[in-house]
DNA sequence: GGTTATGTAAACAGATCAGTTTACTTTTTT
DNA sequence: AAAAAAGTAAACTGATCTGTTTACATAACC
């Protein structure tokens, strides 16, 4: 196993346990998972929480390209992607995994203390709300950038009503409200015309 | 100052230090900000855990009818309260205090781990679930429930984007989308009449 | 005034945790 | 095959945490 295929198994095995048992759990059951000796863990990693730091990392540098590739299989126009998006989401939720956003917690558990974390959870919400906004733009909406904060509010809302529920059922509530908002303000160049003022 | 002081300058300290630095904080800071020693916080309450759910009770008991009172001196119709729930959350935020709801994050620390801190923290949703569905119905809305799931969407949407990215901005987002749910599907016995279908 | 409850302060037990170091083994490279 | 790198296992440091206990002080109560 190269050093490569070595930290990327130790990134595997930190972020399933810390993802499904929060980022208290100890370095021990890292190594305990993954199968190798303390001095391993910390040759890669100086310290846990620059490991969770990494993990954020590697979080948005996989998951927003596959959750691209995965709406634009599921759909072909705009509305129906931004639809995916909560669709690909609630998906999780209805196989019973009642795990929130990574970053979302990391962001919330080392709000004011760990910078670098911080930073991490943020250019993983900024390339989400990035994604989000591609599908809303090409909708042809005429307020784009009000569209993309209602759609992030809406899947933030879902995604802690569903991990506090444990149920996917608020996924749904959040889908009609978005396709209500698809509908009723009309899309650019339908009816009303005011693409001047739309940024 | 009698127990019942005590018990509640304790219940008091110790909710403000688990709400701003998390329910890890140890319980020697409930000590020092209470100025008691331990044996006497631990006369008072059996453990750390049992005090937190004790915490969540309280919060629930205290700020659903505070919650209630303070809406309804704001606003004296139905909508305007139920807009006027997100303002009173809102103001908070807007006064640099960015802390989510208490009983979610007890819910989502002890979830599958601590069932009375759990079932706490679950009577306290339910409480503002039952909140929300008030000001929903005296709306005259045609589906409060489907409403009333809807505002709970978007209050958690706009809590957790606000606490995690530290701005009341999503506060009036999730504003503008009630205000539209509020008035698309038409309230009932204005012009159309579905009362035979709305539960 | 004497008894009892209630408090403080501090030591202590027992566990856990992050991170280091030592001694030894395995693998890789040259 | 020799040397160097990378690994394991485990002891250890030093800190932190929940919860208990001991010794002593204070306040209330009869």
């Amino acid at each position: 196993m190269s050093k490569m295929q070595k930290k990327q198994d130790i990134i595997d095995h930190a972020f399933e346990l810390f993802y499904d048992q929060g980022f208290n759990t100890g370095v021990d059951a890292i190594m305990a998972d993954t199968g190798i000796s303390k001095r391993t863990l910390y040759k890669y990693f100086p310290s846990k929480e620059v490991l969770i730091a990494e993990l954020v990392e590697h979080y948005r540098v996989n998951v927003i390209p596959l959750l691209r590739a995965e709406v634009e299989r599921l759909s072909p126009d705009p509305k129906g992607r931004l639809i995916a998006l909560f669709d690909v989401r609630q998906a999780k939720f209805a196989e019973g995994c009642f795990r929130g956003c990574f970053a979302v917690s990391a962001k919330l558990e080392y709000a004011c203390r760990n910078p670098q974390i911080e930073a991490a959870s943020e250019a993983m919400m900024a390339d989400m709300t990035g994604l989000m906004r591609e599908f809303c733009v090409l909708t042809g909406h005429s307020d784009p950038d009000t569209l993309t904060a209602q759609a992030m509010v809406l899947f933030n809302g879902a995604v802690v009503a569903a991990q506090a529920s444990r149920s996917a059922a608020p996924f749904d509530t959040a889908k009609g409200i978005l396709r209500a908002l698809l509908s009723f303000p009309r899309p650019r160049g339908e009816r009303v015309a005011e693409q001047s003022e739309a940024g």
